[in-house]
DNA sequence: CGCTTCACGCAAGAATCTTTCGTGATTTTG
DNA sequence: CAAAATCACGAAAGATTCTTGCGTGAAGCG
């Protein structure tokens, strides 16, 4: 599946333009990247077919919809075999705080990226949820003050053609 | 700016649809919230102007673009007043590697996800540019093995109506 | 009770999407 | 080297979707 796509430039025209606005029209983005609308169809389908491109998604306002805490967590279990790893996985999912969640190495084994309501919600989803999982040995966390900077995943002036 | 919104039922199902789907067609939303089309484009039209969708983006696969190393990395600085936190903060822009970038409240000062081609790349990104840079304390970094978990910003059954 | 306000949905015109097909450039093959 | 095959582009047309302009009915208010 991580083939490495051999992409050319106009390629990675359309993923720029894409990453930056996901619902822009196909003639719109045909215009930007310098073909006519049907090839550049062609493109985005052939992106979306391999698995370049993952998928789409609406960018919300935390803030404005009541979600006042933004946080991460950095989780160290006591036992860091396969099983309780895939546990541990598992249970993320489980937690609707829980947005985003990685398998990390370092001092650390899971870093949780969570959304919550007030800072009430996200300390007792903290202490009764996360910090008495089972095998769960440290949590720190860290809270946000504000986002400095939100680029999409891919920056295009190290990797492109 | 981040004043609450009042959303109704309907408008909580759009904005759960297109964080799954970005690009769904209008009638296609419609279809799922149970309006027609042009009251869900107005709806959509509105989500967007009072900023609540912050925009559109498409989901790119990091390691088929040959992008194989994602970090996150956790950056405490000597001296945390105002202008110097501006100042990391702008500089964090100034790097490709750096995606996100969020001022946290903690043991550290920043959080920076990082996306890379390679080891190689990520670590004299962190040497030759991160450690090395003015008021620059301490750097921790956490590799990611996986992505565990991977929803949007926000999760519906917490928060909605 | 009557007025205002608001959001819905129908309908129609404009724009876009999507397919089909012919052309030319590049590559492969004999 | 020439012929065949492959590939992607772009024009054109039909299907779909977007977008606007009303008319209607339900709530809120004087």
């Amino acid at each position: 599946m991580p083939l490495k796509a051999d992409l050319d430039a106009i390629d990675w025209k359309i993923l720029r333009e894409l990453q930056h606005d996901g619902r822009m029209t196909n003639v719109e983005l045909s215009g930007r990247v310098g073909i006519s609308a049907p090839p550049c169809l062609r493109r985005i389908r052939r992106l979306e077919e391999t698995g370049i491109i993952r998928g789409y998604r609406a960018l919300l306002n935390a803030p404005a919809l009541g979600l006042d805490v933004v946080a991460f967590c950095l989780i160290g279990l006591h036992h860091q075999a396969d099983a309780e790893l895939k546990t541990f996985a598992e249970r993320t999912r489980g937690w609707p705080i829980v947005r985003d969640a990685w398998m990390v190495s370092g001092e650390s084994d899971f870093l949780l990226h969570c959304v919550a309501s007030d800072l009430g919600a996200f300390q007792t989803f903290v202490i009764e949820e996360l910090a008495s999982a089972p095998n769960v040995d440290t949590v720190r966390t860290a809270l946000t003050i504000r986002r400095v900077k939100d680029e999409g995943l891919v920056a295009f002036s190290e990797v492109r053609p």
